[in-house]
RNA sequence: GCCCCUGUGGCGGAAUUGGUAGACGCGACAGACUCAAAAUCUGUUUCUCGCAAGGGAGUGCCUGUUCGAGUCAGGCCAGGGGCACCA
């Protein structure tokens, strides 16, 4: 028989698998279910590598629980709306539309050469009206129910591109297109009220035992939980307070000062009265807050001349300083500073001579003699120097302190959070827009359902900075739902995070007239194991579960989390090359040597040969999974994205390594071809005897196929391949005598066609019709191991002395530790090491290793 | 600065969770087949001493717990990731 052809068959079954329509899936409640999902693309122009990783791990899970016998869930769709596709439509003039369904359109046919079990009749892409339709019937909904507010908050202004940045769009400053200088401006924005659930999304990672522990600690520091107490202080000369958050209330007693953050009310309030301190707050707002302007920058305060009173201490006063290490963002804006105690409140209290009183002394250390220098104890220990809190730890302090602050009507305990609420306005085009009237007369008011959906008006222009939408001459105008009078529709479009905080659920009833059928998600929901990158361990999955609990807030989901398994895996690395001039050069233009050099094709010169680092366009280290495919096939590439590396670890990405898993396909065929003259029978019985080298063959593939079962389930796909590698091996090794060879010999193949089912699709289907199967492999069950089988009769278990091993004896299971004892201080090796010396004392472990001590 | 993860042959990685370290693959070397090449097949491949039989060392480093440590504990070192003026 001639080679595998991996072209016309892999083309042939995904025809086969369409026309039975394997992978359509509808709810049945007479099954279990299972719903797998991978993140979707965004459709930026073609797939990469790390496509294939992700869809070929889903895949996998997908096919093998389907064999399983449940019923499957396994959809594709597309996070279609973002700024490339504008950026598109600038720079060549393509309709930002026309630029994403063509893309969606190649990458779909790419990904189905890649032979996926998919329910492509689900496909969404969020740019499409039904979809956002949906999207803005949700936003109307958390506006009626609270969850959504609009509040002005300052942004990154470009006043080159009429638009706001988001953080990583402002590079040292300015714009990444424009490169304007970036300002800072107070604009309405629509916030999701994420902090309102920020306790629950705490609990609820508790929950998610099926989630790695990085993702869920990544999610607890982002939510950044805080237990103090907020204080107000009495300004001296004035009726008004001011308001402070604290963790740390036991060090009151060492304050020494109040700052407030250059935004504050206080702080414009003196500014307008003074023009130094208004110099001084537009000069902390000009730094800004890139990373490296904060790094750098020295600690300053302005001192306001105002005072406020110590809650504790009423003939002391404190200075209220503007200080440009105060943000407004979190806490109330202003804090107080206990120098000995915070390194921060220690170097500002250094640089503007304010005193360092500490009042928390080290548990050992002498409350005489202990001083604060340059560094700030921050740790744990007993109170001093703080009137009724002396004398107690840290804790009890806290506590103590607290009460105080109520009893005197000066504050309570608080907790806070790092989490800030979700501004979701967007100044662009190409995302959906928010279902919102502005009336002059009635405020902001959401489109009334019966006007939905609003859609992108098609005729924009791109050639003027800004955005479209506000530059539409008519698309903004209409009438108050309130009051009719004439009024204007929000221009601004919501952050596409928004479209795949609920897209899974959309998957449950994808054409459904409502945003989703409650019974389909029931039923599918929540989504059974969830596969992506690392890179959204915190915004995506954290806005996901957000929306989740927002969702079931409106009625339209009934639980908190959709996620209840989460694989995160790794990137797709490839070494990277330069030519002398410094210039990244693509794998294909240079060619290796066996001596480890490397020499571009073209020009003969040669190439530097740079560490492997994650694919990327820019460092050009890429490699075209099309062209893998059309070379090698689906399977070869899916292999090979299985084999070796964990699949939560990054992997590297060689040609060696596929041209290693293309010949493992190509003996596999080999394997089935070679031995189809030499097999039993379709369904011939298990003979009654078996025994020699064909009971050992049989043996050794039901426990392949116990472990297999047990790698898939763990995600160790890896050792699933090696188990593969190992049973071929000892099945090209192993020639069928007789009629009981025969069977198992069929019985081996058969059962590794069905374990590869999953891995390499193609290749086992052709090899399920060469082994005289007229039904589809897609549609056969996963195979049970025979645990007699399993179970071994004989264990080779090493012997030591003194821990050193010395021997290997082999013997009956469960023999007994006296039996086992005896066979090991018989060995030669064993009474050689021994030296003569009599045994002090020997430990058997039943079944797993003897250790003599003498 | 704070939090988290990872260190095993030339390389990717296994190791029944405290019990035979290096499965499986890649690469390399030797051989078979071939006019030749490719493909395929058979060996060898942690280091080290030795012709061999056989010994010794070995999982980043140090200390400990244990009959026994890649695995557990403590302390270092190195690499990677996340957060970061968060009061």
């Amino acid at each position: 028989m001639s080679r595998y052809n991996a072209k016309e068959v892999e083309e042939k079954w995904r025809r086969r698998w369409d026309e039975a329509r394997c992978f359509s899936v509808q709810e049945d409640e007479t099954r279990e279910k299972y719903y797998v999902l991978e993140m979707f693309p965004y459709p930026s122009g073609k797939i990469h590598m790390g496509h294939v990783r992700n869809y070929t791990i889903g895949d996998v899970v997908a096919r093998y629980k389907r064999a399983k016998g449940f019923n499957v869930l396994h959809p594709m769709g597309w996070d279609a709306f973002g700024l490339p596709a504008e950026n598109a439509a600038m720079e060549r003039g393509i309709h930002p539309a026309q630029w994403t369904y063509d893309n969606i359109a190649t990458m779909r046919a790419q990904l189905k050469l890649m032979g996926l079990a998919i329910d492509w009749d689900r496909e969404i892409a969020t740019c499409h009206p039904g979809y956002y339709a949906q999207q803005q019937k949700l936003f109307t909904a958390f506006m009626k129910a609270g969850i959504v507010y609009r509040k002005e908050s300052s942004v990154n202004w470009d006043p080159v591109d009429h638009t706001v940045l988001a953080n990583e769009q402002v590079i040292d400053g300015r714009g990444w297109r424009s490169g304007a200088l970036i300002e800072r401006r107070k604009l309405s924005q629509w916030f999701f009220k994420i902090t309102a659930f920020a306790d629950d999304l705490l609990e609820g990672l508790d929950s998610l035992e099926r989630w790695p522990d990085k993702v869920r600690v990544m999610q607890r520091n982002w939510i950044g939980r805080s237990e103090g107490a907020t204080v107000r202080f009495e300004i001296e000369g004035r009726e008004d307070r001011l308001t402070v958050f604290t963790t740390r209330p036991d060090t009151l007693f060492g304050a020494s000062f109040c700052a407030v953050s250059p935004n504050h009310p206080l702080a414009a309030e003196v500014a307008a009265g003074d023009p130094a301190a208004q110099a001084f707050t537009e000069d902390c707002n000009r730094l800004g807050t890139s990373e490296e302007a904060i790094e750098t920058a020295e600690k300053q305060g302005f001192d306001t001349g105002l005072r406020v009173r110590h809650p504790f201490l009423p003939n002391q006063s404190l200075p209220i300083y503007i200080a440009n290490f105060v943000l407004m963002e979190y806490g109330s804006g202003a804090i107080f500073g206990c120098p000995a105690h915070d390194q921060r409140d220690l170097d500002f209290a250094r640089k503007y001579g304010l005193p360092v009183v500490p009042v928390v002394l080290p548990d050992g250390g002498d409350a005489a003699s202990f001083e604060i220098g340059t560094e700030a104890y921050t740790g744990d220990g007993t109170a001093i120097n703080s009137d009724f809190l002396d004398g107690l730890g840290v804790e009890a302090a806290k506590r103590a302190a607290i009460d105080r602050l109520v009893e005197a009507g000066q504050g309570e305990s608080t907790i806070q959070y790092r989490l800030r609420d979700w501004g979701i306005s967007r100044q662009r085009y190409w995302g959906c827009p928010i279902p919102v009237i502005h009336c002059p007369d009635c405020g902001p008011l959401p489109v009334p359902e019966d006007q939905l959906p609003i859609v992108l008006p098609e005729d924009v222009t791109f050639e003027t900075p800004g955005n479209p939408l506000a530059q539409h001459p008519t698309w903004k105008q209409t009438t108050c739902p309130g009051c009719g009078a004439a009024a204007e529709r929000d221009t601004d479009t919501m952050d596409t995070f928004v479209d795949s905080s609920w897209y899974f659920a959309r998957f449950c009833s994808p054409r459904a007239e409502d945003p989703m059928d409650r019974k389909a998600v029931d039923y599918w929901l929540p989504v059974d194991q969830y596969i992506g990158g690392v890179e959204h361990a915190i915004l995506h999955l954290l806005y996901a579960r957000f929306f989740t609990r927002a969702l079931a807030k409106v009625g339209h989901v009934g639980l908190p989390e959709p996620f209840a398994g989460l694989f995160t895996q790794g990137m797709v690395c490839h070494e990277t090359y330069k030519d002398p001039d410094g210039k990244w050069l693509f794998p294909e233009e240079v060619e290796k040597r066996a001596d480890g050099t490397a020499q571009h094709l073209e020009t003969g010169q040669p190439v530097v040969l740079g560490r492997s680092e994650s694919m990327s366009k820019s460092k050009r280290n890429v490699v075209d999974p099309q062209a893998i495919i059309g070379t090698y096939g689906a399977d070869t590439a899916r292999w090979f994205m299985l084999s070796d590396s964990p699949p939560e670890r990054d992997m590297e990405w060689t040609d060696a390594g596929v041209e290693g898993a293309w010949r493992f396909t190509q003996r596999l065929w080999r394997l089935l071809t070679e031995s189809l003259d030499a097999l039993a029978p379709k369904g011939t019985a298990v003979p009654e005897a078996l025994d020699g080298p064909a009971l050992e063959m049989r043996r050794a593939v039901h426990k392949t196929v116990q472990a297999f079962g047990d790698d898939l389930e763990k995600f160790r796909f890896n050792r699933a391949v090696a188990r593969i590698h190992e049973i071929a091996n000892t099945l090209a090794g192993f020639k069928p005598g007789d009629d009981g060879g025969r069977f198992v010999l069929r019985e081996s193949l058969e059962l590794l066609v069905r374990l590869i089912g999953p891995m390499m699709p193609h290749l086992a289907e052709e090899m399920w019709l060469q082994l005289g199967h007229d039904s589809l492999l897609a549609e056969t069950a996963w195979p049970q191991a025979d645990a007699a089988l399993v179970a071994d009769e004989h264990v080779t278990l090493a012997v030591q002395v003194n821990g050193k091993k010395r021997a290997t004896i082999s013997l009956p299971v469960d023999a007994s530790e006296a039996e086992t004892q005896e066979l090991a201080l018989a060995e030669p090796a064993v009474q050689k090491a021994m030296d003569g010396k009599p045994a002090r004392k020997v430990i058997v472990v039943k079944n797993r290793i003897v250790n003599v001590v003498v």
